[in-house]
DNA sequence: GCGACAG
DNA sequence: ATCTTGTCGC
C-alpha cells in the first residue's frame, strides 16, 4: 500500500506544479448594473460532476456531468456515462478514480462545440483543503492538492471543491471546526475561514442553507481564489449542497439505476 | 501502537 | 460511495 501512495503521491506533485490558486479567468460574477450589455464577459455556466457506484457491481459506475445556468440554476446540459472503474478508493487519492470518466465526458462536450461549456465546474471533493503530498522540488507545500485541484488543472478550468465531510488534514478536525462556528464571536457573513495548524487557510466553512446545521466545507480547486469561491457556492445553495453537485449527484444515481 | 482518513 | 423506513417538522 506504501508502495502505492508514493506512486500517486508523485504523480500528484506533478499536476501540482501548474495549480494556480487566484482568480484567473476572463468574466465577471454579473452583479446588476455593469452586465452584458457592457460588453464584459459575466459568468453563466457553471458545471457540476459527480460518480455513483452500483451496489452489486462496485467497479461499475456512473459518471455524470451538467451544466447549470448560474442566474436560473436550471439544468442545462447533462450527459452520464457508465463506466467500468477498478481503481481503488485510497483516501487523499480520490480524484485517481474519477479523472477517466471527468475527462471523457469533458473532451465529449469540447469536441461538439457545445454552446454552454463550463467556464467553472464545482467538484464534490476538496481543493487545497486536502493533506500534504510532500515537499515539491524542496519548496515548502502550502496547501494539498485534492481532487477539485486534480480535475481542475486536468481541464485546465476554474474549479472549486465542495466537501460534505471534513478531511482531517493541518490540524483542522470535527471538534475544531464545531468550536470556530459556535464562537460565532466572528459574525463572519456566514462563513468561517479554516486555518490550519500551519497558518494557512485552506477552506472555509459555511451553512449554506437555512435548515442545515452541519457545514459544508468550500476551498480553492483551480484558478479561482477562496473568496469568489465562497460567493458562487453561496449564490448557487438552494440546499445545504450547491445545485451544479446536487444535480450531478442525483442524475448518476438515477441514470445508474436504470441502466443497470 | 492505535486511530483517523473527501467520495 | 453504498446498505435503508419511517418520521418529525416547516
Amino acid at each position: 500500500m506504501t508502495i502505492i501512495r508514493n506512486g500517486l503521491s508523485k504523480a500528484q506533485d506533478t499536476l501540482k506544479r501548474k495549480l494556480i490558486t487566484e482568480d484567473d479567468y476572463n468574466w465577471k460574477l454579473g452583479e446588476s448594473e455593469e452586465d452584458e450589455s457592457s460588453g464584459v464577459q459575466v459568468l453563466k455556466y457553471i458545471g457540476g460532476f459527480d460518480i455513483s457506484f452500483s451496489k452489486h457491481h462496485p467497479s461499475s459506475a456512473c459518471g455524470t456531468l451538467v451544466v447549470l445556468d448560474f442566474k436560473t440554476l436550471n439544468v442545462v446540459y447533462e450527459d452520464s456515462s457508465i463506466v467500468t472503474i477498478d481503481v481503488p478508493y485510497v483516501p487523499g487519492f480520490l480524484a485517481f478514480r474519477e479523472a477517466p470518466v471527468f475527462v471523457q465526458l469533458l473532451k465529449k462536450m469540447q469536441d461538439s462545440s457545445h454552446s454552454c461549456y463550463p467556464q467553472l465546474l464545482m467538484i464534490d471533493g476538496n481543493g487545497i483543503l486536502h493533506p500534504r503530498v510532500g515537499d515539491l522540488m524542496l519548496l515548502v507545500v502550502k496547501n494539498g492538492f485534492g481532487s477539485a485541484c486534480h480535475l481542475g488543472v486536468l481541464a485546465d478550468l476554474p474549479t472549486i471543491g465542495v466537501g460534505k465531510n471534513l478531511h482531517h488534514v493541518d490540524g483542522l478536525t470535527n471538534s475544531r471546526v464545531r468550536e470556530l462556528l459556535e464562537a460565532e464571536d466572528n459574525f463572519n457573513v456566514g462563513f468561517i475561514p479554516l486555518v490550519g495548524d500551519s497558518g494557512n487557510t485552506l477552506g472555509a466553512a459555511l451553512h449554506s442553507s437555512k435548515g442545515s446545521f452541519k457545514p459544508i466545507f468550500v476551498s480553492v480547486g483551480h484558478r479561482v481564489s477562496l473568496a469568489s469561491a465562497v460567493e458562487i457556492v453561496k449564490r448557487t445553495c438552494k440546499y445545504r449542497v450547491p445545485e451544479p453537485i446536487r444535480q450531478a449527484d442525483i442524475r448518476s444515481r438515477d441514470y445508474l439505476r436504470k441502466h443497470h
